[in-house]
DNA sequence: GATTGGCACTCATAGGTCTTGAGTGCCAGT
DNA sequence: ACTGGCACTCAAGACCTATGAGTGCCAATC
């Protein structure tokens, strides 16, 4: 087992090798922490740690670095979580400005906390099929054509032109509008596709057609693809850190481009900690863990967030697993508030 | 002057230099390519381009590089316009399968234009402001608020939530819309402007406070920034490519990330090549030209894409100065044209 | 038992020297 | 105008060596 300084050696190799990306050796470690042993002592210690997998040397003799695992311990024993610097503050502030509309509102923020943290920052497209109905309307633009559009409490709008097979006029427009609002309003997304799909056979024959295809246009807003989607920033940062990284970051970038493994994790992420608050809220995982998903040798960082209590999607950050875990958990935390209440005040 | 084998050394040069990033040197030219001249007399052929400053020596004695110059001579030259193999507009059919709306359609094209290049690929953001009105709507959500809808003919829907000073009714509401519908359908987007500021000039004292309020939430959706917004795909085809520059692509990946010089950029070679069209009409900007954008050593290549004739924005693809032009100036030529047959199509 | 100073050992890194060979420039000859 | 021949250049790789940070272990000490 691991001595109690055995920890705070752990700790401090973690951040000199952070802060230097360099392997930490036993002198350096007694010079810069106030440990009251010699060097011959820490190096005891040292040997304990790679007994446990904690650390290890890449060369028969060096410093050494921290092990995915060692990062793990490292991240599971961060208990207080540093605030913010007034300086972030008012960055974060500065950057969420005036924004305008919802995609405003996330194309700023996933900037912002790719310019806190210094990696990339992600943020979950806000999921339609977890929000409840605030509007739904129809648009006629032409003969046999449509815009549909489906408004959700978190503000986003969905809307999609159709193409009806058959010509309609307005007034049975405006009473399937009607009716649907009534129906639907205020209910959770699958609640209310059920109820879309009951009310159209309350319809009389006649009208069933139109109201099928409106229907369906509905349901397949409710359905977007573009409820899966991640909106990015800071893949600059990414290169940055190349260093840190043994191979090329091709692949990385590449998975980060395509989405959908990182989607899955998220979708991970979000099942682990389903529940948890307070300082454990920013889930992490960890280099190894992430190969499954074409990103070993990274860290991802994330934690959710929501209007009004929900928690309606995630955000957070990716980068080398060498990375500064205690301050980047702090800026998502605190984005992720900021975000939760500024969707909040919208809605 | 250089003469007629002096270009075809040129060309010799460019496309084994783009083919293995090895200086090229005159033995390998006869070797690979069937001059019926000796080494030595290619070597004064090369001795005059490298007068002429199109190609240079990396070192004293080494094969030979094209500069910017060589390649921009290399590039005017070029005439013939390969087609598309049938694999690669196969792929295109793949990539564009069925798209449900315009956000989808410059996704899935992005995405092709990146994978047939193996280059960064850009798509300016449709222009509203170079769009006409085909549909206003004002949909009411609460007292107070209510959701501007914008539709312009090439399939660009904008919305904006306003949170109102004043109560309205539901009556006034549907009587602009029909007022503001019949004074602008169908016209550009600055007339339509200027029409909708002088139709609220026009309506009784009582209802100004709210009209105006409407007709500016009009106008600032179409001033939206988003008019000027890049898509982007292939990110990691710039890391793939990292030998080829100088230094750190760092502050490439940054300066594509923020946008703004890039959009200007296009916005260049948008007035460059006003009215040009047939054989010349991508236009290509090459190195040490794109350095005043942050983009030393990359080559920009862009055409105009837009539903019925008009061009309303520009793509293209953005990578090292060391490229092949030839492919990749006829897969932004043939996807700039599927794209516009795909709006076309929708409108 | 924990801690320490001492010491032999390891090995990545940096610097130095040498060799190799692709490629040039130039010139005299065709 | 073109070619063969030849001396020259210089980057890249191979090889060697010195340096020094850092280790592991042990006997001595608290």
């Amino acid at each position: 087992m691991v001595s109690e300084r055995g920890l705070a050696v752990l700790r401090a190799i973690v951040q000199d090798y952070v802060a230097t990306r360099e392997p930490v050796g036993s002198k350096s470690i007694v010079d810069k922490h106030r440990f009251g042993v010699s060097a011959a002592t820490i190096r005891n210690d040292m040997a304990l740690l790679e007994d446990e997998e904690l650390i290890a040397a890449p060369h028969t003799s060096s410093g050494r670095i921290p092990t995915d695992k060692g990062y793990r311990v490292f991240v599971n024993q961060l208990t207080d979580v540093r605030p913010l610097s007034g300086a972030q503050r008012h960055a974060i502030e500065v950057f969420l400005g005036d924004s305008v509309d919802l995609d405003d509102v996330l194309a700023r923020t996933v900037r912002a906390l790719a310019q806190l943290t210094h990696q990339v920052a992600l943020i979950q497209y806000p999921s339609v099929s977890r929000a409840k109905v605030q509007h739904l309307e129809f648009v006629a633009l032409a003969p046999r054509r449509v815009l549909t559009v489906l408004i959700a409490d978190s503000g986003i709008v969905e809307q999609r032109v159709v193409d009806l097979d058959s010509d309609y006029d307005e007034e049975a427009l405006h009473t399937l509008r009607d009716a649907a609002n009534a129906a639907v309003v205020g209910l959770p997304m699958p609640d209310a596709a059920a109820m879309l799909r009951a009310l159209a056979t309350r319809f009389p024959e006649g009208a069933r057609a139109l109201v099928d295809e409106l229907v369906a246009s509905v349901l397949s807003v409710i359905d977007a693809t573009r409820q899966e989607r991640l909106i990015m920033a800071g893949a600059a940062n990414l290169v940055r850190t190349e260093h840190d990284f043994s191979g090329s970051i091709y692949p990385i970038i590449e998975a980060i481009e395509q989405q959908v493994e990182l989607l899955k994790l998220f979708g991970e992420m979000a099942a682990e900690q389903h529940g948890v608050v307070g300082n454990r809220d920013v889930s992490v995982s960890i280099g190894r863990e992430n190969e499954p998903f074409g990103l070993a040798e990274t860290s991802v960082l994330t934690t959710g967030y929501g209007s009004s209590g929900s928690v309606i999607a995630r955000l957070g950050v990716l980068g080398p697993t060498r990375m500064d875990y205690s301050t980047n958990m702090a800026a998502v935390r605190a984005v992720a508030r900021y975000l939760s209440r500024t969707l909040g005040e919208q809605a």
